[in-house]
DNA sequence: GCCGTTTTCGGCCCGACTGTTTTCAGTCG
């Protein structure tokens, strides 16, 4: 069983005590379907290297849910989970996927009518069965159709390239207000998060229904959910929702602290604060009736005794701990980039030419950019092959002679067969100033397999980087089984530079495996993987992923001038 | 059910909004 199946039991059996009442123990089971998805190696593999002492290190689990995990392993099956189903047979997992249906909803669906699925529950919405429950009503049943409609549309989270210029705008019109002295976007999006669920805008305002009225007025939205003088939540037509937090002034750092999150961040900095005797929430940081901070985050950072966490570290992987000793990385900035390593041209499936691409580098204040377009392995895109690349060579050399302020560096983006080997002799990827390589194919090979087959590739004396070491694309395809600690170790031993893909459906590495990258000493790169002129600016995506995964300046070769980023890649 | 410079028991983050109430439960973040 795979960890995140094993997680999605943990996080039904949360979900069944808590419709039974229990206490406390649905938080436990929860806390460990995070932690499970969180874990780079599969469980079975700990399991079979330390038994059940392995599986206590994992955080959360203790005696109890370390034999379970045990049951599954053996059996295949957890006898407490099918206990728990047996008593109440319902699809809780689905059932709660529903906005506004929670757990509690749910048993009293079941005890009254007998409701087992999304699909019973749909129809007695329909018939009106719904609204004569107690604690529910007509506007219930209402909420409930329509949060089933939007399930059916898709998975309800949005690849924050698709969502970010929208939020940007939305903030820029609210800053626009003269109403508005204040505006900010918190939650995921200033986290810079893969996937967006929902948005949240914090403002600062002293007519805080004016500023209401113009947000749930603005074209984008498709539905209010609900509308105060504090708290405004909407849904826009794009299926997202939004909500806009109109707070006082001396409480805005606090607030934005808040809804910046993550969750678990804020849990733990609101144990710092009570084991000082204070008390966090959205609206300061108070000793007793006394804020003594709250207008700005730095301001509670300081008072808790920490320095300033970026947005991006919230996730409390260990930041707030190295914020306390003053040991935060300092990270990448979103202006340290100088160059572009991964860009396509007409040359094969991109859709600008090596000339427009090279401008729009220069114009964007980069000092050299590669030509990295595909090689024949990917015919589909008429990737080149020997003689194509020469000539291609040539043509870069004429586009350098008549631009002054970029250079274009020489690539290509090589297909790892899948043997190992790469689809373009030796002898003309010697001619390369830049070789990335990359799998295009082959997906499906067993992780021991898929393992070796890349870091032979790596091995090769030319590879300079691993372009999208996964292989991920996000909410389309899942990653390919590979060992990622032991390419981190190739990466290492080879000096092979490894990618931090920005394209926003990649996002490729992911930021686990940048932060153990940086802890190796492996050094990697950003690119856009631009396929057209516009995609050249996405690089900021990588940055946000970057920071996200610890890693400063010094860890991303392409933030050094030309000369000195050349001399950090393999030359043999 | 987990966890521990409050370690083997007694805690476990906190508040807004809705819809249903007639003082609050449930959901959400």
């Amino acid at each position: 069983m795979r960890n995140a199946e094993l997680a999605q039991l943990f996080r039904e059996i949360a979900l069944y005590l808590e419709m039974q009442g229990v206490q406390f123990k649905p938080r436990a089971y929860e806390k460990v379907a995070y932690a499970l998805e969180a874990l780079e190696e599969p469980v079975l593999e700990l399991y079979k290297r330390g038994g059940i002492k392995a599986l206590r290190e994992i955080p959360g689990v203790g005696e109890a849910i370390a034999e379970k995990i045990e049951e599954v392993i053996k059996t295949g099956k957890m006898k407490y989970y099918e206990e728990l189903k047996q008593e109440l047979p319902v699809d809780v997992r689905g059932l709660t996927a529903i906005e506004g249906v929670g757990p509690k909803i749910v048993k009293l669906l079941y005890d009254q009518l007998r409701i087992k699925t999304v699909a019973d529950l749909e129809h007695a919405a329909r018939v009106g069965k719904v609204r004569k429950l107690p604690h529910l009503g007509e506007k219930m049943e209402q909420k409930i159709l329509r949060g089933i409609e939007f399930l059916k549309q898709g998975s309800g989270r949005f690849p924050i390239g698709s969502v970010l210029p929208l939020i940007l705008e939305m903030e820029g019109r609210l800053r626009g207000l003269a109403e508005v002295q204040e505006v900010v976007v918190a939650g995921s999006v200033r986290r810079r998060k893969e996937t967006i669920g929902d948005a949240d805008i914090l403002a600062i305002s002293r007519k805080p229904e004016k500023v209401m009225d113009f947000f749930v007025a603005m074209p984008e939205v498709m539905h209010i959910h609900g509308k105060g003088t504090t708290k405004t939540m909407i849904k826009l037509k794009n299926g997202m929702d939004v909500d806009l937090r109109v707070v006082p002034a001396e409480s805005f750092g606090a607030a934005l602290n808040y809804f910046t999150g993550s969750k678990d961040h804020n849990v733990a900095l609101r144990r710092i604060a009570q084991e000082k005797g204070l008390k966090l929430n959205e609206y300061g940081l108070f000793r007793g009736e006394k804020r003594i901070a709250g207008r700005t985050e730095e301001d509670i950072y300081q008072a808790l005794g920490l320095s300033y966490v970026p947005p991006e570290l919230r996730e409390n992987q260990g930041e707030i701990e190295a914020a306390g000793k003053g040991e935060l990385p300092d990270l990448v900035g979103y202006d340290d980039l100088r160059g572009d390593l991964q860009t396509q041209t007409t040359w094969t499936d991109g859709s600008n030419s090596i000339e427009e691409m090279a401008e729009e580098a220069e114009r964007l204040g980069l000092q050299y950019i590669a030509i990295t377009d595909h090689t024949k392995g990917l015919a589909m895109t008429g990737g080149a092959d020997e003689k194509k690349l020469l000539k291609q060579m040539a043509a870069i050399d004429k586009v350098n002679g008549s631009l002054k302020g970029i250079t274009v560096l020489k690539g290509a983006e090589v297909n790892i067969n899948k043997d190992g080997t790469l689809d373009i002799e030796d002898g003309v990827l010697a001619r390369l100033d830049v070789v990335g390589i990359a799998v295009h194919s082959h997906f499906n090979l067993p992780r021991q397999e898929m393992t070796e087959r890349i870091r032979r590739a790596m091995r090769n004396p030319h590879a300079d980087i691993l372009f999208h070491p996964t292989g991920r694309v996000i909410q389309k395809r899942e990653a390919y089984d590979v060992d990622m600690d032991a390419l981190i170790q190739t990466a290492k031993e080879t000096g092979t530079v490894l990618e931090i893909d920005a394209y926003p459906d990649r996002l490729d590495l992911k930021d686990e495996h940048i932060r153990k990258a940086v802890a190796a000493g492996v050094k990697l790169v950003i690119d856009s993987d631009a396929h057209s002129i516009h995609h050249l600016r996405l690089t900021e995506f990588g940055v946000a992923q970057a920071r996200r995964g610890w890693a400063e300046k010094k860890d991303v070769v392409n933030t050094r001038p030309l000369k000195e980023f050349l001399r950090c890649l393999k030359h043999p």
